[in-house]
DNA sequence: GCAAGGTC
């Protein structure tokens, strides 16, 4: 009996050779030089086999063998009409070059009685298996052929699937049949089309091709959406508490703990300005609880392609390509398993035993693997993938003499591996969390109790920090109180492991492609890398922008830059393995979609190219420009990656007086120089203040920031003009498109609020998800058309009881809707406050945005109640009219008491209370309708009406939002308000 | 001169 083997690639045919062989074979050379044909007699039992020595030869192809392209009056450019290529015939044809490859197979089956074809255990393997197949029958009819499969080259394994060899699955081989076809036809059609479009009415392009490739677009796609994401990013600014102590640990050393706010941070500055205060006048603290609990570091998942290449990107600073072609390298040596595979979970039969064993000669982990054989070993843990082809990537042996990049890579898999099969870190957190003012702070500290996995992981961090002893009812002061303010961060560009996970996500190429695909878009020129420090950046060049931008204009259903298409071929692909569908069916129905595409893709043609040119020669230039300066301006460290807070301590003094937005890191700590004298006076007030009445530093920082609050007005009501503008912008037509990321939820509008982007004013969609769990989605909204609201918003929810009209020029009820709209014009939200408190079960419209995107709309439902409207997050208040007219508190930060408005005391100590020259009930969170209340209208500061019927309301600016409280604010905050009416 | 997916 004669067996022909055939592999995918010569390397594994050795490798298989090798094994079944027992180390004794022979060799011939084959006509084609880089494949040798092993001859050697092997038992292959029943049914296969008769059990007897057979005579094997195991020879190789190298890859697919055949090609595929049009026909003769296809092929040239010039030869016909590039639509005319979705209907061409299609040849497919050994090449040339592969011709030697086909004549060595046939003078090999033309004698076997028995094709076993052995190549990789997936769908492209599954085809090159039938082309392998296909060659051989030609000569020899009678050739029974079977597929033998396995995953790793072990012994173990290979012996199996020789003798368990069944038959090749043809559903698989038709549908990579039809994506070559569809990946031709798409590709030629629009790749021509535009070359030749383009070529002749922009001269630089004139020697460039510009093609299309379904899986090259949307690579380009998520490099554009995310530097449109960076682009329009405008920043903003949050407030904080910041408290720490000093304690003298265990060991006699002292350390500083901070602790965290459990608001976390506040969009709203006025309501973290009196949340401030009332902590900065009453600062004594009480441990409220301290609690211990033991807590888990889990160990890593079992390794796939996709996370070797984003680990190996981010952990060994390679690119995803050399990592790939590295790991393939190990696993034709017999070193590595199959390096491209889905899977993160082992079979439950897998051997870890014999394979950790293996690892125990390595002097750098051999004794930890030891540790694992004699006891220490735990199964890893299941991940949610598996393709039922390969298991996690894993070492097979153990290698000890590596080339230096080689050593790496199998470092990283071999650490990995026996990291998965370790026990995850343990350890206890102590958290203690304080209450000062009635507001509530936390720490926490971590002692580690058994490392476990992190002994042979080094990539993972997770240390030590013990908290210093606290005791419940516990009395403290705090050595620092101070009011910080911090800016959301912008987004970076992408990174080449970003592109490699949202391309992994969204279905765009292969896991052994990926990295190929991004070259791709860089050899087109659509796409530049740029080197920051470390990191390397993808950035769309004007051609890439101008593509994607122009495409997106023609307006199509489903944009040619998002990943929608492909994953839909993808998902036709597997109904066809799945037998849902045949080949033909997929074909017929993707082409005719597509050519519909094609069709408006060239009568609007025109749009891409205008686009382009625009790119190219006119805005271009302005781009680089904005990019040049967004750059210098985070090279001053205002953003990338800064989430903390930048210091309180007036530093918002400078900024608000220059009207800055934020984003600007030119903050000086004294907070006089080059301020305005009204800051600089202020300023001084109030260390004054600190200094003469509470003596330490803790309290004069604390009376800064306090100085800090009165002094950037100027940010909060630029901010609150944003929000303006946010809703005056939206009364366009509503698209009725209902736009969906790639997560397919609805997706959410936003309005790039940056003054200095050439894109100001312009809407766009995008994940509705938090930052850092976005899809990558980014959508400008078309022009002419709002971007208001998603269908299906969650918010909608229940009926919530209707609300009359409010006589608010800037929230009118639209229309004949019922409900109350948001600054953002989208539908309020409905709740009650949940909050222990006088406000408990007290209900409310809020805008339905997340705290970030938030226009801060707040109204009470009960127009008899407080009706205070203010900004943020007031439901969240224990009380009180709402956050409108806490703003107030404001009023007094010009140093002097808050109450009676003289220097030299703080107003809990004001000897001159109830004079009632100064409103007070700002700072009254819990007071219900104001305490203190002169009565007098807000906005007009006359008597015998309520600011929201003022008859004199010019419309003048209130920081609080409309209808504050009753006893909002000091006259003197009144007489701003007054100035800056809109 | 086009695609994507194999491999050398």
């Amino acid at each position: 009996m004669k067996v022909l083997c055939v592999a995918e690639k010569p390397s594994i045919a050795k490798s298989i050779t090798e094994i079944l062989s027992g180390g004794h074979w022979t060799h011939r050379n084959s006509p084609h030089k880089y494949i040798r044909n092993y001859d050697f007699d092997y038992n292959l039992p029943p049914p296969l086999g008769q059990g007897r020595g057979a005579a094997f030869t195991v020879t190789a192809v190298l890859g697919h063998l055949t090609s595929s392209d049009f026909d003769d009056d296809h092929r040239k450019w010039s030869s016909c009409d590039p639509f005319a290529l979705f209907d061409a015939p299609i040849l497919t044809y050994v090449s040339k070059d592969l011709k030697k490859v086909e004549q060595n197979l046939q003078s090999e089956a033309r004698h076997a009685n028995l094709l076993m074809i052995w190549t990789d255990c997936d769908r492209e393997g599954e085809h090159i298996g039938s082309e392998v197949a296909s060659v051989c029958r030609r000569v020899n009819q009678n050739l029974i052929v079977k597929r033998a499969r396995f995953s790793a080259i072990i012994a173990a394994q290979i012996h199996q699937a020789a003798r368990q060899a069944n038959d090749l699955d043809v559903r698989q081989a038709d549908a990579v049949e039809a994506r070559i076809s569809l990946d031709l036809r798409i590709g030629a059609a629009f790749t021509r089309l535009m070359t030749m479009s383009l070529q002749v009415r922009i001269p630089e392009l004139a020697e460039q091709v510009v093609s299309y490739g379904p899986c090259q677009f949307p690579t380009l796609g998520f490099v554009v959406d995310q530097y449109n994401r960076e682009q329009s990013f405008v920043p903003e600014t949050f407030w904080y508490i910041y408290v720490c102590i000093e304690r003298t640990d265990e060991e006699g050393e002292v350390r500083t703990v901070e602790f965290k706010w459990r608001r976390n941070h506040l969009f709203d500055m006025d309501i973290a300005a009196v949340l401030y205060e009332q902590c900065a006048m009453d600062p004594e603290a009480t441990v409220v609880k301290v609690e211990t609990k033991p807590t888990t570091k889990w160990k890593p998942l079992p390794l796939t392609t996709v996370e070797l290449q984003q680990s190996g990107s981010r952990l060994l600073r390679m690119a995803p390509k050399r990592v790939l072609d590295i790991a393939e390298k190990l696993y034709q040596k017999g070193i590595l398993s199959y390096p491209r595979t889905e899977t993160d979970q082992y079979d439950r039969a897998f051997d870890f035993n014999s394979l950790i064993q293996k690892q125990t000669f390595d002097n750098q982990w051999g004794q930890y693997a030891r540790k694992l054989i004699d006891g220490d070993y735990q199964r890893p843990r299941n991940g949610k993938k598996n393709d039922k082809a390969h298991p996690p990537i894993h070492p097979t042996a153990h290698a000890g003499n590596l080339e230096a990049d080689e050593r790496r890579v199998f470092e990283l898999v071999t650490r990995r591996f026996l990291a998965s099969c370790s026990k995850n870190a343990e350890g206890k957190t102590t958290t203690a969390e304080i209450n000062i003012a009635d507001e509530i702070f936390h720490t926490s500290g971590l002692v580690i109790t058994q490392r476990n996995y992190l002994e042979v992981y080094p990539y993972d961090k997770w240390s030590d920090s013990a908290l210093p002893d606290f005791q419940e009812g516990e009395l403290f002061t705090p050595t620092i109180i101070e009011l910080k303010d911090g800016s959301t961060s912008r987004p970076n560009l992408l990174t080449e492991a970003d592109l490699v996970g949202l391309m992994d996500k969204n279905g765009i190429g292969t896991d052994a492609t990926i990295a190929e695909h991004i070259s791709k878009i860089i050899e087109r020129q659509y796409v530049n890398e740029k080197q920051e420090q470390k990191t390397k950046y993808l950035v769309p060049s004007q051609l890439g922008v101008g593509l994607v931008e122009g495409y997106d204009k023609i307006g199509f259903d489903r944009s040619l830059s998002k990943p929608h298409l492909r994953r839909e071929t993808e998902h036709r692909m597997q109904l066809v393995c799945d037998g849902a569908k045949v080949k033909r069916e997929i074909l017929d129905q993707t082409i005719d979609e597509y050519k519909e595409v094609f069709i408006r893709a060239r009568r609007d043609f025109e749009v891409v190219i205008e686009s382009v040119i625009d790119y190219l020669h006119g805005r271009g230039e302005a781009q680089e420009a904005l990019r040049a300066a967004a750059q210098s301006r985070r090279g001053r460290g205002a953003v990338r990656g800064d989430r903390g807070g930048r210091g309180g301590r007036g530093a918002a003094l400078p900024r608000g007086a220059r009207g800055n937005q934020v984003d600007d890191d030119e903050d000086d700590d004294d907070g006089n120089e080059g301020g305005p004298p009204r800051g600089g006076g202020r300023t001084r007030a109030t260390r004054g203040r600190g200094t003469s009445t509470r003596g330490t530093s803790s309290r004069g920082r604390g009376a800064r920031g306090a100085g800090a609050i009165e002094t950037s007005r100027g940010d909060v009501e630029t901010s609150r003009k944003r929000n303006f503008d946010r809703n005056s912008s939206n009364d366009g037509p509503p698209d009725d498109t209902p736009k969906r990321c790639n997560c397919d939820l609805p997706a959410v509008s936003r309005k790039v609020q940056k003054a200095d982007s050439a894109h100001v004013g312009r809407q766009f969609w995008t994940c509705q998800k938090p930052q850092g769990e976005q899809c990558g989605y980014f959508e400008w909204a078309e022009e002419g058309t709002s971007a208001s609201m998603t269908t299906g918003n969650a918010l909608s929810r229940s009926q919530p009881p209707a609300k009359k009209q409010r006589p608010s020029s800037r929230n009118e009820v639209r229309g004949n809707d019922q409900h109350i709209r948001c600054n953002c014009d989208l539908e309020a939200k409905f709740g009650s406050v949940m909050k222990d408190g006088p406000n408990k079960g007290k209900q409310f419209w809020a805008c339905p945005n997340n705290p970030r995107a938030s226009c801060g709309f707040f109204e009470w439902a009960d127009e008899n109640g407080a009706s205070g409207s203010g900004s943020g997050y007031a439901p969240g208040l224990s009380g009180g009219g709402g956050a409108g007219r806490s703003s107030a508190g404001g009023g007094n930060t010009g140093g002097e008491c808050f109450k009676c408005g003289q220097n030299g005391h703080w107003s809990k100590d004001c000897p001159n209370e109830g004079s009632g020259n100064y409103g007070g009930g700002g700072r009254t969170i819990s007071g219900g309708g104001g305490a203190g209340s002169t009565g007098d209208c807000f906005k007009c500061g006359g008597s015998g009406h309520w600011s929201n019927n003022c008859p004199n309301d010019g419309g003048g600016y209130s920081s609080g939002g409309r209808g504050g409280g009753r006893g909002r604010g000091s006259s003197k905050s009144r007489g701003r308000a007054k100035g800056r009416g809109r």
